[in-house]
RNA sequence: CGGGGCGUAGCGCAGCCUGGUAGCGCAUCUGGUUUGGGACCAGAGGGUCGGGUGUUCGAAUCACCCCGCCCCGACCA
């Protein structure tokens, strides 16, 4: 060993020993040690072995794609041997997959306790009538999981907690002095979702991190808001991540200003737009963008025969004009809020997309439902021929229509179009609101720059909820005039089991799993190769040396050819690699190096400090 | 829930159309050979053919019903 590497192994000895004294001094404080994925679990007193001999590890690989595995992530996932399918979107967690989850769970502690927020644990299994008290019972609906318990009490799964924290907020908050005050936890949850799909990436019991915090007021709430934004950007920043924050639709839980954290990755279930000029960056059900449509020429109302002629697109060709030119209007049947069963037409050009979020928005509703020809009739309408003009029901149009003339729309009869429409002059009772789904290629509302698309997974959200829960679950507090008052609140979540496939689905090769230093069930797998007593002595020495400096490592003493051992080593995606055989044992050399890339011989006795400088080199973080 | 597809051994599949004793590869077990990138030989175990009803002398195969799973749409961490 040279002086060097001695030093580094010392220095590496210390840390491993000292490091829970050093956690429990400093209760809170992020151990930059922690960085270095060495012997992570213990820091957190998960009593994890942190070596472990391959034989006795239940790790059930399999070589061929499981066919109902549609994303790399699920596919990874099953065939490295970290998850089973129980039944439809329930899986087991094997152990491999929860040391990962172990590991990504004490990343978010860490800094969860460094923004100062509490960890506490609620129950899975909630009374049905705290989701009457917020009153959404009804909008959560399908979702939550119902039952009877033998008394023939209504219970229901928890799929997020927002009513339990505020009933328990409402029965111990009573002062101003007691706030702010931010809960969490990191627990399972249980949706009851339509249709589950790509593995862990939605599935109906999933693990979830979430977070609620409460205020005297709102500009403590935003506060905190930024609080959290920020310590989600460091939290996936150390996952590895290639993320992005991006400005998001407040979807049923309801409340102000929200943002969605996505992972960047093709097979991610949502769009986001930004702007290559500024760092703008929305969800498309909310994005706002601008475009440049082709102007009509002014004309008077003139009906056209388009016999047949129904789609924007077929309307279009058929006049000889551009699509943007047309007016396409949909029907709709609204349910819940104030519009709820009302029938309504909602209108964008015609080689634009209408976004439906945006809709449900304007008009306060929960959900929408293409409307059928015998409702298209009862205001008016012609399936096919449907126009905003004399149409029997309120009319939503995209803002960008306001002022648009010389425009082609549905005339309400069968086989009818008009030409001519002027926006301004033939819809004014039409309300203008955005309504357009944001397309590549538009110009950014707050800087002009391009909008590109990405796809993202949406691992986190933030959400300032101000007072949609507090109010009806009556979380009050008295405040410094000693006069009642409803706590401000937000809420915060993180999908911890989603994360596991996210991280997956960004880190991977042909041979497997690639995972981060900091998020490996173990950082190095040891392989020996041969099985003369020589190779598995020397084995035996490295392996007891790694783990005596905190170092978890895999010891693959399988009785198995090279081949085998190699592409386990890869699928299970365990970052470096130290292989011990016969041939380099009388040089007295092993062989080390990180997973896709080729290994270096190195002296036996300098594999540990190797491996502990490859690792905290890996990770960035200061040894 | 609507539309499409699929259920045959742990995994991947063939057989079904045209009914006649259930097959292949991988995995597993035993013995042997082998050992630097998913070995070889010999043998073995393992299947209510998703379930039910019907048609038939006879059903994995044909018909009907049910169940489950996967993909496309509305939900969301």
């Amino acid at each position: 060993m040279n002086n060097e590497s001695a030093a580094c192994f010392r220095a590496a000895i210390w840390l491993a020993c000292s490091r829970r004294h050093r956690l429990s001094e400093l209760p809170g404080q992020p151990s930059s040690l922690c960085h270095t994925g060495l012997g992570l679990s213990e820091c957190h007193g998960c009593r994890y072995d942190s070596a472990m001999k391959y034989s006795n590890c239940f790790v059930p690989t399999l070589r061929d794609v499981p066919a109902d595995a549609e994303v790399i992530s699920h596919q990874l996932l099953l065939r490295a041997g970290y998850i089973r399918r129980v039944t439809s979107g329930v899986y087991d967690y094997l152990p491999l997959a929860l040391r990962v989850l172990r590991r990504i769970e004490a990343i978010i502690r860490e800094e969860m306790e460094r923004a100062g927020a509490q960890e506490l644990l609620m129950p899975m299994v909630q009374p049905t009538e705290l989701w009457e008290k917020s009153g959404r019972l009804s909008k959560y609906g399908p979702e939550l999981l119902r039952f009877e318990d033998r008394h023939g009490h209504q219970s229901c799964l928890g799929p997020t907690h927002e009513e339990v924290i505020c009933d328990l907020m409402s029965r111990e908050l009573r002062s101003y002095k007691q706030l702010p005050i931010n809960l969490y936890q990191i627990q399972n949850k249980f949706r009851d979702e339509i249709r589950p799909r790509f593995g862990l990436m939605r599935g109906r019991e999933f693990v979830m991190k979430d977070a609620y915090s409460f205020h005297a007021d709102d500009e403590s709430l935003m506060a905190e808001y930024r609080n959290m934004f920020d310590t989600y950007t460091r939290i996936f920043e150390r996952l590895g991540l290639r993320f992005r924050p991006v400005e998001a639709d407040t979807g049923s839980i309801g409340g102000s200003d929200s943002h969605e954290f996505h992972v960047l990755a093709d097979s991610g279930e949502d769009l986001i737009a930004h702007c290559e000029g500024c760092d703008y960056a929305a969800n498309v059900e909310k994005a706002v963008s601008g475009r440049d449509a082709p102007a009509g020429d002014a004309a008077p109302l003139t009906a056209l025969a388009t016999p047949a002629v129904t789609t924007a697109e077929d309307v279009a060709a058929f006049a000889g004009v551009d699509a943007a030119l047309v007016i396409k209007t949909l029907v709709f049947c609204v349910s819940g809020g104030d519009a709820d069963g009302a029938i309504v037409a909602a209108c964008v050009r015609g080689d634009d997309q209408l976004q439906a979020v945006k809709l449900i928005h304007a008009l306060g509703a929960d959900a929408l439902e293409m409307a059928s020809d015998a409702q298209i009739e009862e205001i008016g309408g012609v399936t096919g021929f449907v126009g905003p003009l004399g149409l029997d029901a309120p009319v939503y149009m995209d803002a960008g229509l306001e002022a648009a003339v010389g425009m082609l729309a549905g005339a309400n009869k069968r086989d009818l179009h008009l030409t001519g429409v002027d926006v301004a002059r033939d819809l004014s009772r039409a309300q203008f609101v955005d309504l357009r789904e944001t397309r590549a290629g538009d110009c950014c509302s707050r800087c002009g720059g391009q909008i590109a698309l990405s796809r993202g997974i949406e691992v986190g959200q933030v959400f300032a909820l101000g007072r949609r829960y507090t109010e009806p679950m009556e979380v009050q507090f008295q405040n410094q005039q000693g006069k009642r008052e409803v706590a401000t609140m937000g809420c915060y979540g993180i999908g911890v089991s989603r994360l596991m496939a996210a991280v997956v689905e960004q880190c991977h090769d042909d041979g497997g799993i690639a995972w981060p230093d900091i998020l490996a069930p173990f950082s190095v797998i040891l392989v020996s190769m041969g099985k003369s007593d020589e190779v598995l002595e020397a084995s035996e020495d490295i392996y007891r040396q790694l783990q005596a400096a905190g170092v978890s490592v895999l010891w693959d003493e399988r009785n198995e050819r090279p081949g085998v051992k190699f592409k386990d080593a890869e699928l299970i995606g365990i970052p470096l690699q130290v292989v011990i055989g016969d041939r380099g044992l009388k040089q007295g050399v092993a062989e080390f190096g990180r997973r896709g890339s080729e290994r270096q011989e190195i002296a036996l006795s300098a594999v540990v400090a190797a491996s502990m400088a490859a690792l905290s080199a890996g990770s960035g973080a200061a040894l």
